[in-house]
DNA sequence: AATAAAAATGCAAACGTTTTCATTGGCGAA
DNA sequence: TTCGCCAATGAAAACGTTTGCATTTTTATT
């Protein structure tokens, strides 16, 4: 056994495998790239070689020259939330599929650090690269146009910046619980939605619900429209304090996570729900069929947005420059439950 | 301009920017990689020729030579679930922090899939995986172990398998919260957890309850035990069973999705917590403290297990043959919230 | 100021594949 | 049977870095 340079430890490469099976290194890489160029009986005893001395091809040193890597980055603001993380993993098990790897990172809603993550991906050769919403440095969107990285936008839709999206209607999606409250003869609502400074998807939603409430000329006083982060701890107390006194009787929540925290702060407060109190959220989370009563709310196939954001992604990087990929939106879903009444006092 | 070959679009090279520099590729490569190494004069015209240039490094291409991608494996059984995203996130941005980015993938709890994900990742060229777990089939450790790969166990402790592992110690958070119960005078207690087969976590889980049950002479009957995987609609739909008739006073839920679905499952059927029924459960997921009532529960600091494990794990790839590393075990807490309380009625 | 030692840099050979181009071999058509 | 064509394979040149070694420059020492 030669000792070789600084050679990875015991892992065979394709040489020994093409050495052992009788033939040449291409053959082996052709074996693993394009099976059906390779003769039926080369197949096999490759096949055999390969097994036998435990060969993983190294796609690092393939995307030197093919210039794939298998890999796709995703950039989402958070993880550890209800909001994206189904999406992830319908994004990785998708790609896993198509026998591609997934590179994730999270900027916490913090553009700058979006701009260095990107660079990091694009250190590591990515094939491509889905992007949550529609809000990016110019910086971050040319140093992927240069090296012509196939991009997509995720979970927005209107877009403003000309890159391709795969996402919901936001807008549609809070009109719909809105209008839902407004039927049912709410005119007292209040609305909880985080900042909306870097945050397409919350304007968007919070866009939409205004504007129905001014087109059923209804009026939300400052008081009514209350700034609430993503997050069940922040809501609840928010939630205590509207709660307290002279609450709404109704309460519109920028999504599901907020409108958990609004339930909880609810109970605390001893209201009894729907009756005192009607509650919607948007996106139909885990959890929100079976919290207490059950919530109100848009479905928004998050799994979906993730699985086709994986196959439209690879697509586009294998057909290089075909036509521009269209946009696509999921369709959403008002689920009525529990949570939501006519209201009891009137007004 | 000359045309090259097949050239990565309009991307420049470590060889533009040397040559627009005037040093050679040598030192340009030594500046991102040891920049003390090259004097500061010469540092100040490579870092602008490289911004003027909009030079991103290529690490695939340097992994070759060097043995390092700067990426990390993880791989859990789930990304979607409150259980992980919390590690999971910890983990990424830790590595971040270090200047590497992360690969992860999910199995869903099969470890025929978990072995093609760690072969996927070998392809991937990672400097090191962590696994949740230690039930792993032995290909996978092979695999891992044959190519020197640093592997760690992340979240139980006790290992069987020889990985160093940074976790938690399970079996004693589940007496903790076991305890309490007992304490609280409560004997006929009922116990969800979800398959244990290939769930070590559960395992010890569920042995430490049952031990400390038999400890204190406590009986635990077939029907008090229940198979409940980690999973709000389920944990609730058994709950509704399991409270409307001849219910125990209290439960103890293998984690606190469990116990969130088993008291909604309590506020449909109108119990009123903790009188009626006290409610244990394990990990304090985001939630258990706002959810009514407050979940009594066990902290598991799964953000810390996800910075150690990433810290550790470009320590052990850094440092190769050093000394193994010390298994380490975070510290749990139980966190008394108002889901508990004495039994009610004298059994 | 001369010399040794140390620091900084350059040259060129890897790293493990993929792919182009050339070659071989087999098979059908004439 | 022979020619030509296509399928299958091999040889070798990339791919864009890193790094060992050689060389040059700087610094420290006398």
């Amino acid at each position: 056994m030669k000792s070789r340079h600084r050679t990875r430890k015991g892992a065979p490469g394709i040489v020994e495998v093409a050495q052992r099976a009788g033939v040449s290194a291409a053959t082996v890489s052709r074996y693993f790239n394009s099976p059906d160029v390779v003769k039926p009986p080369t197949r096999q005893s490759i096949r055999k070689a390969a097994e036998e001395l435990g060969y993983i091809r190294d796609r690092t040193a393939g995307a030197m020259h093919s210039r794939f890597s298998g890999t796709f980055g995703l950039v989402v603001p958070t993880i550890n939330h209800a909001i994206f993380s189904e999406m992830i993993e319908a994004f990785a098990n998708r790609l896993l599929v198509h026998d591609r790897t997934m590179l994730i990172a999270s900027h916490n809603y913090d553009l700058k650090l979006e701009l260095s993550i990107i660079r990091s991906l694009l250190e590591r050769r990515i094939d491509g690269v889905a992007l949550v919403g529609h809000e990016h440095t110019d910086a971050s969107i040319d140093m992927l146009k240069v090296r012509e990285i196939p991009v997509i936008a995720l979970w927005g839709s209107q877009n403003s910046d000309g890159l391709p999206f795969i996402g919901a209607d936001n807008q549609l999606a809070a009109e719909m619980v809105t209008r839902h409250l407004i039927e049912l003869g709410h005119t007292d609502i209040a609305f909880l939605f985080p900042d909306t400074t870097h945050n397409d998807r919350a304007r968007d939603r919070k866009a939409g619900a205004l504007q129905l409430m001014q087109d059923h000329q209804l009026i939300v006083p400052p008081t009514r429209l209350v700034n609430c982060p993503y997050d069940i701890a922040s809501a609840k107390s928010i939630g205590m304090h509207l709660l307290s006194n002279d609450r709404p009787t109704a309460i519109v929540c920028g999504n599901d996570i907020i409108a958990h925290g609004i339930i909880y702060a609810a109970h605390q407060c001893k209201l009894s729900l729907p009756a005192d109190l009607s509650v919607v959220g948007i996106g139909d989370f885990a959890g929100s069929a079976e919290i207490y009563p059950g919530l109100t709310t848009v479905r928004i196939p998050a799994n979906r947005i993730g699985q086709m954001a994986a196959d439209t992604l690879v697509a586009m990087s294998t057909n290089r420059d075909s036509q521009p990929f269209a946009n696509q939106t999921v369709s959403t879903q008002l689920i009525i439950r529990g949570s939501t009444t006519a209201p009891a006092r009137i007004s």
